[in-house]
This record gives structure tokens, C-alpha cells and sequence, in this order.
DNA sequence: ATTCTGTATTTTGTATTCAAAAATATCATT
DNA sequence: AATGATATTTTTGAATACAAAATACAGAAT
């Protein structure tokens, strides 16, 4: 038996599609997305089309121009920063509601994300960076409040701070998760949420000392 | 000289006009929005309405069901519930962001928001209610992060809270939110970040109370 | 009377069409 | 050659058209 894969909503593979390429940078940061071509590209028409772009815009991968036009969202350092701040807010109370609400098995998993990188001698980024994603995304998944999972949808542009590189290297980050980790199975609140204030933190700190290091450069 | 307005964009007035007919009722929970017939009674076509329906969607004020319909969101206890968690991160970065970002100008207006309850006798709710939206719309804004500001649309819901009536007496709040204020003007963001967390958080904790009678008593 | 089934109607999701605004190209004037 | 006015093309935003799915309904079978 064949599985059929129903889309009763076109807008949802295109929507995966565009974000996809926009994290890819296959649409460039700025570049302006002409409707009937980017239609044609995918094979839809525009009306499918602009409901995706419509998401991607409350989610601030895109900027619309009214009458002008839609645009790939350039994201400055500040807007990084800005991300870094809310992501602190979110996912502080996130970690406190997954402890509440998870079961020790659940919490277990949080182990096995990092597990291939303990005795790395050589860390993979794009690997690491797809672990960083994975952990962030759970914390958010296993808290388990529908309107905490749409707030930090909006802040999805932080997958694209890697368009400045891995903010600190793998060998810095990895014993805060480890950190965040352990409070987390030991169910012990507050440490988890001191841990994970730190690590966002520490990344907020890094790029404001990158958009220091501009500012004084120019 | 007459003001013309221009929509350069129909979906906003609709976009506002639906907001309101939710928020007052005029569209109650669980309704399902029929398209067409909707659109006839705003007088315009499905295309502006259903981009606006998209957005009040993200805004979790109204549900799609896809090949079904739209449905005006029905909130639950739990789900305001959600919402305060959701405030409290949200808002508790707000305020120490909009303390280190404001001038003293723009602090002062704090005070103006509740000055015609500090000797009122009796307090009009309704009134009230506004001045509190207004006070928590006032620490986003102020916050000065864009990304701050979209998350917080996302729980606009939360302006339907009312939908249970006041949570707690304007007696009970006008106290928190004095002492809110006087931490934001002296500029203390430990303080402010405290009192805001504790008036949040006692507004919660009425809701969690109100729950346990539901489920007590059925 | 109640459940089942096939048909008609409604409604959604997508495509297409159309008008108005914006961008671009063309041409004249200096 | 540079500037500015005008015409042309492109593109957006809104309305409409259309196909497919969901719903409502009527009549048949139990």
C-alpha cells in the first residue's frame, strides 16, 4: 500500500521550501521576491504562494513593502542581539515548564542530543550547530504551551545568526549544555535556568563585542 | 481639506475591524467564519479578508481547520493560563529593556497611565482594563525590540482574558502596578523585574485557583 | 423510526483575471 | 551628456472563476 501524501494546503511545502532557501542563502538577504516568477519557480500560483509569505513574514523572515514588494529580511547584529534577549525569556521559562510537565524519559532524551560530540576530538559545526537547533527546539516542544511554541516561531530568524558563523566555538558551548542538561534531568529548576540564562547570555555578550568591534573599526 | 485615507492594503481595516468584532464578542468562541459570507458583510472580497484571517490566526485568535474552515479561537482556563507564563518571560525582559533604552520623559508617562484611580472612590472596570492594556502595551513598546513586539502580538489573546471578567479587583492591582511604576521611574530593574514577576504571577495563580474549583466541583 | 447511501449544495483552496500603482525605458530639451 | 517629462512595461493587490472537498439533504432499505 502506497502512502499517499495529501497536501490539503499547497502553502505549507512551499512555505518549508522558501524558508529552506532563504537558511540556505539561495535567496539572499535583501533580495526582493517577485511573485509571479517565484510562483512559477515552484510550480503554484500566487495565491498559495502568498500565504506561505505571509508566515514567513510574521515569523520575520521576510519584510513586505506595501505596494512595493516582498523582501528577504536582512537581519542586523542589533536584531541578533535583539533575538538573543527574547530567546532568553522564552526559553528560561520554557526549561521550568519541561521540568514540570515531562517525564523522566522525556528528560532523558535531552542526553542523547549532545552524545556525539562528549568524546569528539574534532567537532563537526554543521553537525553542532543542527544539535544547538534540535535542544533549543525541544525545551520549547516538551513545555508543552501552545502559545510559548508560536512565540518563539517568530524568533526563527535566529537560525539564520549563523550567517555571522557559530557565535563561540563548539568547545565553549558544549560544557554550558552539558551544564544545562544535567540540571535538567536532576529536575533541579532553578540551576537549569541559571545554566541557560548564562549560555544565551554569554552569545548575547559575544555579539555585542562584535558590534563594538564594528562600530570601532568604521 | 478633507483627510482621505488611504488603504494601500484593505486586509488592515479588516484585519482591525475583525480584531474588535472578536474581542467585543460580535464574533463569539468557537464561531466558524464562513468566507464569503463574511467578506459580503465587511464588503469586500475573500482575498483581503482571508489575508487578514491569516494574521489573527498567527495572533492564535482564530483556528483553521484546513478543508473545514475558520473558527474564532476558543481560549481556555489553561491556555490563559499559558498566556501569563508566556507574560512574565515576555514582559520581565520588557521592562529592564525599556529602563535601559527610555528617557525620563518617556519613563514619567508610566505615572500618568493609572493617575485618575489613585483617589478615585470607585473604580470603572471598564476603564480600568484599558489603562492596564495600555500600561503593558506602554513596556513593549518602550522595550524597543522588534522581535519583543512581534511575540507579543502572538499573545494578544490575553486581551480576552476578560472573557472571564477581571482576574483580580482593581483594589487588589492598583497597589502592584504603583509599585511597578515607582521601580521603572528610580530606574531599579531588579526591583521592577520583581514586582512585575510578582503581579503576573498573582494573576496566575488566581487563574490555577480557578481551575481546581472547575474541576473540584464537576 | 432509524440508518445508510447517493445526490445536490455549499464552501474551501487554488488559479486566473483585472485595475491601479510602481518601475523602467524612451525621448525631447537643454 | 545630463536632466526631466512622458510612455511603456512590470508588478502588486483585489476580485472573480473554477475545481475539489465537505456538508446537507432526500429517499431507500432495514
Amino acid at each position: 500500500m502506497q502512502k499517499i501524501i495529501q497536501h490539503s494546503d499547497l502553502s505549507k511545502p512551499v512555505y518549508d521550501r522558501l524558508k529552506q532557501m532563504i537558511e540556505e542563502g539561495e535567496l539572499s538577504p535583501g533580495q526582493k521576491l517577485v511573485q509571479e516568477k517565484l510562483a512559477q519557480d515552484l510550480g503554484v500560483s500566487r495565491t498559495p504562494l502568498l500565504k506561505a509569505l505571509q508566515k514567513l513574514q510574521h515569523e520575520m523572515m521576510v519584510e513586505s513593502i506595501p505596494r512595493r514588494g516582498m523582501y528577504v529580511k536582512k537581519v542586523s547584529l542589533q536584531e541578533m542581539i535583539d533575538v538573543y534577549d527574547c530567546r532568553e525569556a522564552i526559553e528560561s521559562i520554557a526549561v521550568r515548564l519541561t521540568i514540570e510537565r515531562s517525564s523522566d524519559t522525556d528528560l532523558e532524551k535531552f542526553k542523547k542530543v549532545f552524545e556525539p560530540f562528549v568524546n569528539a576530538s574534532k567537532i563537526n559545526t554543521t553537525r553542532y550547530r543542527k544539535a544547538d537547533e534540535n535542544f533549543h527546539d525541544m525545551i520549547i516542544e516538551l513545555a508543552d504551551n501552545p502559545v510559548l511554541k508560536k512565540m518563539s516561531e517568530v524568533s526563527n530568524i535566529y537560525k539564520r545568526v549563523y550567517q555571522y558563523g557559530l557565535i563561540r566555538p563548539p568547545e565553549e558551548t558544549m560544557v554550558e549544555h552539558m551544564n544545562i542538561i544535567h540540571a535538567i534531568v536532576e529536575r533541579d529548576i532553578p540551576a537549569a535556568e541559571k545554566e541557560l540564562r548564562n549560555h544565551i547570555s554569554l552569545s548575547r555578550a559575544k555579539l555585542i563585542e562584535y558590534q563594538k568591534e564594528k562600530s570601532t573599526k568604521s
